[in-house]
DNA sequence: CTTTGCACCTGTTGGC
DNA sequence: TGCCAACAGGTGCAAA
């Protein structure tokens, strides 16, 4: 999937065409994602009018606000998920698994070749939602920061990486996106969480910040799968600086960069500048 | 409790 | 050129 700055692209990509407008009909042509997309989910839609667009971690939440109680349709993209709004929708094409017409036949497309994506539909209070609810900080929010981290960390010897990607710590942070964090903040990949001391974690908090940052406003990865929400492919200029770099030199002292797995994941990092 | 590895599924890539 | 194994953005879950 998308990482997070490819989710917030979408997010921003979607909302403002969408927001405010009825829903007039739902398609599902597949319910077969992580989990199936519940049977009521046309029904529950048809009618309702989009509140909002928001996002936790890499879920998008769209809110449908009712006479009782505003209800959120689930959306994560998985691996290879996308969303985009068609002022006339095109064709369908395989895995283009579920469209939501909303007035004026603007269609919101989820397609996802891999299906590793999630739709669900959740009544009431989304945020106490089994998926929603173990979810730790947002790496742009206050409680992202380096005695978080630290506190979180003590007495547990899991490689810093594996940390990084531990969604109950911190959230929206992938693994190209751990890999290029981590040589920001000049740290070895396989360093025990447990012992990096509180400024080497605090330096951390800033890479985790400015690597996502600078994706998003570079308008995500360029991914295979993901085509921005508007229909231009995601343009992320920034090279990566060690991300799938295995042997080429490091832009900052030309030593060779590595490559490790770390759970059943590629790890590159570069043997000078991150200890 | 923490840590590890698997599973889900399809498409692309690289080596032989 | 063709075939096939390995790998790819994620993450819940079972097992150790």
């Amino acid at each position: 999937m998308p990482e997070l700055p490819e989710v917030e692209t979408t997010r921003r990509g979607v909302a403002p065409a969408l927001v405010g407008k009825r829903v007039v009909a739902a398609h599902v042509y597949d319910r077969r994602l992580r989990w199936p997309v519940p049977a009521g989910l046309e029904r529950a839609l048809e009618g309702r009018t989009l509140a909002g667009v928001d996002r936790r971690s890499k879920y998008l939440l769209f809110r449908f606000a009712g006479a009782l109680a505003t209800d959120t349709l689930l959306v994560h993209l998985g691996m290879t998920g996308s969303l985009r709004v068609y002022k006339r929708a095109p064709a369908r094409k395989p895995h283009d698994h579920v469209d939501i017409v909303f007035d004026g036949k603007l269609t919101l497309r989820y397609r996802d070749p891999r299906r590793f994506g999630t739709m669900l539909w959740i009544e009431g209070d989304a945020a106490t939602h089994p998926l929603i609810a173990p979810l730790g900080a947002e790496p742009f929010s206050t409680a992202f920061d380096a005695g978080m981290l630290h506190r979180g960390t003590r007495g547990r010897r899991v490689a810093i990486k594996l940390a990084l990607m531990d969604n109950k710590l911190v959230v929206g942070v992938g693994n190209i996106y751990a890999n290029e964090a981590l040589f920001r903040a000049g740290i070895r990949p396989t360093k025990a969480a447990g012992r990096l001391s509180r400024e080497r974690l605090a330096a951390l908090v800033d890479a985790v910040r400015s690597t996502l940052a600078d994706a998003i406003a570079a308008g995500g990865s360029t991914l295979r799968d993901y085509v921005g929400s508007g229909g231009d492919p995601g343009a992320f200029q920034l090279g990566y600086a060690v991300y799938g770099r295995e042997g080429a030199p490091c832009r900052t002292c030309g030593t060779r960069i590595k490559a490790i797995r770390q759970g059943q994941r590629s790890t590159y990092y570069c043997p000078r500048c991150q200890t």
